[in-house]
DNA sequence: CTTATATTTTACCGACTGGTCAACTAAGAT
DNA sequence: ATCTTAGTTGACCAGTCGGTAAAATATAAG
């Protein structure tokens, strides 16, 4: 049951790192394992493709997001405002950190994988949008939550979730194209502004 | 002085197409001369290096880009409000014929390529950078106007632009994601109620 | 100890990578 | 007719790609 060896786990650490500071095409499995420090045939003994390995990574990002992001600002006894404030927050911080220990802002992992990958391998393309809307839904859950409250105004809140996930987004990849994680801080406020109406009821 | 043959030219639309529908990574030199119907030789005669076809690639994008989707939106003599929402309509009219044509939503080109290649190619980033600066400054001209015939309330332009930008590139990499232009009508209207207030007056 | 299983090592595969090169062709200018 | 120049060709380079396979080693159970 329990691995022996961290052989698999330092394979995953790995590949996070790189395929998140570099991108797909750019990293090979042979950089992978020599920066895990094991031989390219342990690779395939615990991965069968570099394709699985991606998912893996996928996977493994998103709990971190949940620990290191999400966690620490989506907490229900604080008002919806200051959850999202939060998360806005702890983005830039995210962001900034990466910039200040190798010099880049690497925008969002997810976001990435998306721009290169959802067009030539299917299968990362629906774990990536599988993920996307998972992300999008807790977004969802503070804008109930703060429409219950009164805290915000009666609204669409799955499409004014998404509208504000595709905001965040768009923000990561502005930073990263600019090399410049404060533009987080400066346009992130208006994240808040946004707002999509109730459908019309029946 | 007249180029006597259109070599370059069919590099230049063979690499477009390719790059844009897949990746920089996952395009080669080689492939980019098969659809060309070019020799390899051929390609480094005209272009000194894959990198330098590229920069070439996203300039002649952006010319595209101003054809087809913002020349045809921001009209100085529509107000203001039709402007951004024709910028939306064109975009997604874009998203959606490509889709049509080849099963797949590409989103934005420039986006594509930053998230994959400005933690790689400082020049490419900065060429990206320089791109989606403009593009931002067409659609702050276009606030300021609404801002100067009162359609828009006064807000901070630069910053509300550039808001306004990320957000349209977040949607079109979730478009992307989810395969599925029609993203890009449903959340579109949000841009509208972006808005990032003045800065303090001194 | 024996056996079964998990892990690791190493050499290897064919295909492909970006890029180079010298030879060659075509066309226009003098 | 000759010279120059732009364009073209296809072979070639060293290196890398993702992935395979067999043998070697380690581990633990019976």
């Amino acid at each position: 049951m329990n691995t022996v060896t961290d052989t698999r786990q330092r394979l995953l650490n790995s590949a996070r790192e790189l395929l998140y500071s570099r991108s797909y095409g750019n990293v090979g499995v042979k950089e992978i394992c020599d920066v895990a420090g094991v031989q390219k045939g342990s690779f395939y003994h615990f991965f069968p493709s570099k394709q699985e390995l991606t998912l893996a990574v996928l996977d493994e990002f998103f709990i971190i997001s949940k620990q290191e992001i999400f966690s620490r600002s989506f907490r229900s006894d604080w008002p919806a405002m200051q959850q999202l404030n939060a998360l806005l927050e702890n983005i830039y911080l995210f962001q900034k950190n990466t910039k200040e220990q190798i010099g880049k802002t690497l925008g969002c992992p997810f976001g990435n994988m998306s721009s290169e990958m959802s067009t030539q391998d299917e299968v990362i393309r629906q774990r990536l949008n599988g993920l996307l809307q998972q992300m999008e839904m807790s977004l969802r859950t503070v804008l109930e939550q703060g429409v219950k409250t009164g805290e915000i105004a009666p609204c669409d809140t799955v499409a004014t979730a998404a509208a504000m996930f595709a905001f965040i987004e768009g923000l990561m990849l502005l930073a990263k194209t600019r090399n410049d994680p404060e533009l987080i801080r400066e346009l992130g406020i208006a994240m808040l502004t946004i707002r999509i109406e109730e459908p019309a009821a029946t």
